[in-house]
RNA sequence: GGGCGCAUAGCUCAGUUGGUUAGAGCACUGCUCUUACAAAGCAGGGGUCGACAGUUCGAGUCUGUCUGUGCCCA
């Protein structure tokens, strides 16, 4: 510590020099740095404390930090710092996914720019390339993560596409492959014309886009039909027309075959259960190849399934359609069966649903194709199970229910991507149609004509391992046994499905039934101080640096988890980072004053006889303030605590108690001094504590000074001391009241906040009557001296205060305030007296509750007294 | 189209099993640089709890309908 040489240490061996505001900028990075060195965030799998583990969502590779990150790591940081001060052996592990489809975007533009595409380069070059672009840019939410303070345990740092968690992968493919559930097979799969490969259905958004309706006539005469598309286009790959079995306008055309227009093939008109008799004309087309309900009704009517589009959407047959993509074809198809007078209908704008790519919203393009899938339904029942039966609860218990709908009723999980940068699919094909799936201790086959699959993975499926992946699985390491199954497991509701659902699968499956995590917390989204969501495109996007730049880490920090209402979505707003920033400087300037005034952490605490009933007071609520605080994380009711601590630092320690011990800090009475010395550094220590896990910075600054304790990171979290004493926190409750009622007296009249004014003050026989120098202290009254002549005199609490005004008094607006009072008084004693009136509220109403009433009456009637006495003694306007 | 949620002060949100005068932050008004802090202090104003009906001795809280709004799924 000696070493230590920050603004608050310096400041400690002499006062005067220390700054009045605190400058983040000056502590955070040094701070950080020194955590870091020290090693306290780093796990040690040998420890005999009991785990705590979390690990974090791993954030894209090629992203930056940005507010939803920022309110999670915050959220994460703080468990994973109070569960270390507790005592316990806490990791919060970091690492990045490699994001396949985003990572291969931003490398291909790079190579865009130099003319070149990735095939240019061919398949191991351009993965070279990624690597090298790895290297040089990606990660810099890392850097980010630090600025930040988030306390992980760096040198487990870990990368999806690291080697041994692609050793997981390719340990877990072979073990699903074996157990058959992971097959190959060609489906219907949502094909991206710009990312070019294939994605999961959860990776398609759905949004209404406008586009057209058009009613085109098949066959001619009393064989046409009429069906109804809003994408024309695909009539090239018609291989039928479907109606409902039922459907008598058209029974007698099922069976036989009409001519699909432009084409001059013949197609047959097919009865399918699946068609709704209601839409439409009750007919449609069947385009097997590009449309999934399509592709049921030609597999349950065994039709041919031709793919009319290539890999980028653009037409590949049929003569003068060739070569256009699919909105030009649908142009030209249009014009071209009207000019044959096949259009009977076409309605537009048609609004109507279409998928798009999650990553590049591209409309998605329906397409037969061969892949591998996962078959999910045993995965997904136990993943639903694990929940249904408590082991694994989920916060808020609200987003159960989302949960259940999608692990109920999931379909088959494509996993195969028609990309380079991945985890490739460990399967190899022989010359003689041999297919051999290779395990990590496997030989690939070699020789004439084998060749791996040229597929990877789709990302999720390597996130899906990262609860025991990261932790050496399929090795049963040390940092495994002591750290899985982890705890919780906190990220955005955005994701269930995508993430926290599929750890769910395989961590069941991998790691003998154990799931990941006992429990699962769901954040909302951060939006703008509006509730409005962030977007690029709306331009309200904040980076979270510019706000830790301008008001300090701590500031970011407790804003966001003083915004973290469960399951809720977050708004932040500029404004309240300045709030937050304005609190720590006043938690700084607070601990400033306890220094400046010897406050210490030395010895032991006097016992209750010797303290004052102001010190008495603050330790009764600091216990009870510790016990919320607990409770508070137990529930993981981040802006419950954050707003606890908030008031109880502000309101309570800052406002009340340090004004209070100002007076036996500045008295002749050296024991009492020295109590309220002892008092008020023990106070700031557990409050300090307390706020450490959401602020760390200024936490750490201040509390390093004020105790000469190594660090917050590795002190002691507080523990109740079961101190409590009601009589004390009723008697300095009182005493705030009666010093708030003669400032209010005192700002009605226009008296100036310092202006001294005499006063009578009686308090014998009152329950503050040991507080008369407090009182006189705080609400600037003076002794009542030589021609003391009262001009206005109120009793509160039992008390009698007389101020001498000089006359000066202001009768108006003693009159507004009084009457305001007896208002406020008349409508208690009104409500309750209708209450004891009602018959029905006496005879069933519980007996405290009435008791209650009637003494809140009683209250109301002695106040309605007291200002009537008051306003009689009033002269008349 | 199906499901879920929300509607409380100017703004953003808390309000536990129905029972104090419905709270907070920010914003607002007045007075103050009172020797920790003007990034502050002290005091104050502001809401018929979306609408209508119902249950109840009693409804911001429970039920139904309506209106508005958001999200998920298709």
């Amino acid at each position: 510590m000696t070493e230590n040489t920050t603004p608050a240490a310096a400041a400690a061996e002499q006062p005067q020099a220390l700054p009045s505001q605190y400058t983040p900028a000056e502590v955070e990075g040094k701070l950080y740095e020194r955590w870091v060195a020290a090693g306290w965030f780093e796990a040690d799998a040998k420890s005999d404390k009991p785990p705590y583990t979390i690990v974090i969502p791993p954030p894209n590779v090629t992203g930056q930090l940005h507010l939803g990150h920022a309110f999670q790591h915050t959220l994460m940081d703080a468990l994973t710092r109070r569960k270390r001060m507790q005592g316990f052996e806490a990791l919060w592990l970091p690492g990045m996914d490699h994001a396949g489809i985003a990572t291969q975007n931003v490398v291909e533009r790079e190579l865009a720019k130099e003319g070149k595409s990735r095939h240019d380069l061919g398949r191991e070059a351009f993965v070279d390339r990624v690597w090298q672009w790895k290297e040089e840019y990606g990660g810099r939410i890392l850097g980010q993560m630090r600025r930040l303070g988030d306390g992980v345990d760096w040198s487990r740092e870990r990368f999806t596409m690291d080697e041994g968690l692609s050793r997981a992968v390719q340990t877990i493919f072979k073990r699903l492959y074996d157990d058959e559930l992971i097959y190959r097979a060609e489906r219907i799969i949502n094909w991206c014309p710009r990312c070019l490969t294939a994605i999961s259905d959860i990776e398609v958004e759905h949004q209404d886009d406008e586009g057209e309706l058009v009613s085109i006539r098949y066959g001619e005469g009393d064989a046409s039909i009429v069906v109804a598309t809003t994408r024309a286009e695909t009539m090239l790959g018609d291989t039928a027309v479907a109606v409902h079995p039922s459907d008598e306008r058209y029974a007698h055309l099922v069976g036989t075959e009409i001519e699909l227009p432009l084409t001059g093939r013949r197609i047959p008109i097919v009865a399918d259960e699946h068609v709704d008799p209601e839409f439409g004309t009750g007919a449609v087309k069947v385009t097997p190849a590009h449309d999934p309900n399509d592709f049921e009704i030609g597999r349950r009517h065994d039709l041919p399934m031709p793919t009319i589009m290539n890999e980028r959407a653009i037409v590949t047959a049929h003569g003068p359609f060739e070569g256009l993509d699919r909105y030009e074809a649908r142009f030209a198809i249009v014009a071209a069966l009207r000019e044959q007078g096949r259009i009977v209908a076409e309605k537009r704008p048609y609004t109507h649903a279409v998928g798009h790519c999650s990553r590049c919203k591209t409309t998605v393009e329906p397409r037969l194709s061969m892949q591998w899938w996962v078959r999910v339904e045993p995965l997904a029942k136990a993943a639903g199970d694990a929940v249904r039966d408590g082991r694994v609860a989920i916060h808020p218990q609200e987003l159960a229910g989302r949960y259940f709908a999608w692990v109920d009723n999931m379909h088959d999980w494509c996993i195969s991507r028609q990309l380079w940068w991945g985890h490739r699919i460990p399967v190899w094909y022989g010359p003689n149609g041999e297919t051999v799936c290779v395990g990590p201790n496997d030989e690939a086959p070699t020789g004439e004509g084998w060749t791996q699959d040229t597929d990877v993975l789709d990302t999720w499926f390597s996130s899906g391992l990262w609860p025991f992946s990261t932790l050496g699985w399929p090795e049963q390491t040390a940092d495994l046994a002591k750290f899985y199954p982890t705890d919780v497991l906190l990220t955005g509701h955005d994701i269930i499905f995508f993430w926290v659902a599929r750890m769910m699968m395989f961590g069941l499956y991998a790691m003998d039934g154990r799931a990941p995590f006992h429990t699962i917390t769901l954040t909302g989204l951060v939006r703008d101080q509006f509730g409005k969501k962030m977007s690029k495109s709306f331009g309200n996007v904040v980076d979270p640096i510019d706000w830790m730049d301008a008001y300090g880490t701590d500031a970011l920090r407790f804003t966001l988890a003083r915004g973290a209402n469960p399951g809720t979505d977050v708004p932040i707003g500029e404004d309240w980072v300045q709030g937050s920033r304005n609190f720590c400087n006043k938690i700084w300037n607070a601990t400033r004053f306890a220094l400046m005034n010897g406050a210490t952490v030395e010895g032991p605490m006097p016992a209750a006889e010797h303290l004052s009933a102001t010190d008495r007071w603050i330790l009764s609520r600091l216990d009870a303030v510790v016990a919320e605080v607990d409770a508070y994380y137990e529930d993981y009711q981040f802006a419950k605590l954050s707003d606890t601590l908030f008031h109880f630092a502000w309101d309570e320690v800052f406002d009340w108690y340090v004004e209070l011990a100002k007076l036996p800090l500045n008295g002749d009475d050296e024991a009492a001094a020295q109590a309220t010395r002892r008092v008020l550094g023990h106070v700031l220590d557990v409050t300090l504590r307390l706020l450490h896990p959401i602020v760390p910075f200024v936490t750490e600054e201040l509390w390093t000074t004020l105790t000469g304790g190594e660090s917050l990171v590795v002190a002691a979290w507080p523990a109740p001391s079961g101190f409590a004493d009601p009589a004390a926190e009723a008697e300095i409750t009182t005493l705030r009241q009666v010093i708030t009622e003669v400032r209010r007296f005192r700002s009605d009249q226009g008296l100036k906040p310092g202006q001294r004014v005499p006063a009578n003050i009686s308090l014998a026989g009152t329950a503050i009557a040991a507080h008369e120098a407090a009182l006189r202290q705080l609400a600037r009254c003076t002794p009542a001296g030589e021609g003391f002549s009262a001009t206005t005199s109120f009793p509160v609490a039992g008390a009698l205060i007389e101020l001498d005004l000089s006359g000066a008094i202001d009768f108006a607006a003693e009159r507004k305030r009084l009457s305001k009072d007896l208002a406020e008084a008349e409508k208690v004693r009104d409500v309750n007296t209708r209450k004891l009136g009602n018959a029905g509220f006496l005879a069933k109403a519980a007996p405290d509750v009435v008791e209650k009433v009637r003494e809140k009456l009683a209250g109301a009637e002695a106040d309605i007294a007291r200002i009537r006495g008051q306003l009689d003694r009033l002269p008349s306007a």
